[in-house]
DNA sequence: GACATGGATGTGATGTTATAACATCGCGCT
DNA sequence: AGCGCGATGTTATAACATCACATCCATGTC
């Protein structure tokens, strides 16, 4: 599968997901997810705003940070808040809480899903009464590419 | 133990480590310290400058993020990236890597030892090709406080 | 058709977080 | 004294994010 086609079959899904949920996916929003699918390592917020410049010469800061906390908002993208980046989501539904794995070196981000760890984790912060919010996790963990070098 | 015993004794580990290793504890490191530790849910940068700059009208950004830096470098502090907010390491030693347990209400950070929740990330980690960089986690967590109201 | 409503977007300014770049100080060393 | 070097001072700016208010436009209602 190229990754245009991956791109292509995620905006649709997002597009089905907006539809059943009465949500306007809007030509904005669909067009940061769709640069956000394209860029696999995550797109700051301002890099996202030069490239919607370069088609939409009035956008500002508000353009894009209202598209994406549309797209956060309903999980079709996540923000990585150690690098201020924001991915799409490649999990289709991801009913499950996801680990990210964010390179330091690199900042390449691995969606993991892990359900042993996450009940471990979960145990572990019940037993100090807490309980699990936000279910996006961030790691810093050297991706296996930065390793070899 | 009052908070403020705790405080002078954590000041007092963090002296000796620095003498230990060589390092200047300098006055400015040691007030930025100090008053981490007496604001247990942790400072902003800007909101730590304001309170140098009562005492040190000179102070600029750079001022406390130098101290900062340092004492992230050294573990003596953390930084919360989440909220970009700094918290004292109240670990004594914190060989081992920690979970911080983030109140997305309150804002108020726990730190948490758990060697095997750990050790089933790394595992899930080294299965993915990865390798922990950073052992300190953090994680989203209504904390008991909260989760009460 | 007129018109209210509410979500989406446009627009300009501002707030917040962090670093760059270069000067200076002060201390230990020879 | 003169040097080297880490810490600090100082000015400016980069990078990330939000506020506030105006406007547009699709939809429902009378």
């Amino acid at each position: 599968m190229s990754p245009n086609t991956s791109s292509a079959a995620a905006l649709k899904r997002a597009h089905a997901a907006c539809a059943a949920r009465g949500l306007a996916f809007t030509p904005i929003r669909q067009r940061v997810l769709q640069l956000l699918l394209e860029h696999e390592k995550g797109l700051k917020a301002y890099d996202l705003l030069a490239l919607i410049k370069a088609e939409q010469p009035g956008a500002t800061p508000p353009t894009v940070y209202r598209a994406l906390d549309f797209l956060t908002e309903h999980h079709l993208a996540h923000k990585i808040e150690r690098n201020a980046t924001f991915v799409a989501c490649t999990q289709a539904g991801h009913a499950t809480p996801s680990l990210f794995l964010v390179c330091p070196q690199c900042g390449a981000v691995t969606e993991l899903q892990d359900k042993s760890v996450m009940q471990a984790l979960c145990r572990s912060l019940a037993a100090a009464g807490h309980r699990l919010d936000d279910p996006e996790v961030e790691i810093a963990a050297i991706c296996p590419d930065c390793r070899a070098s």
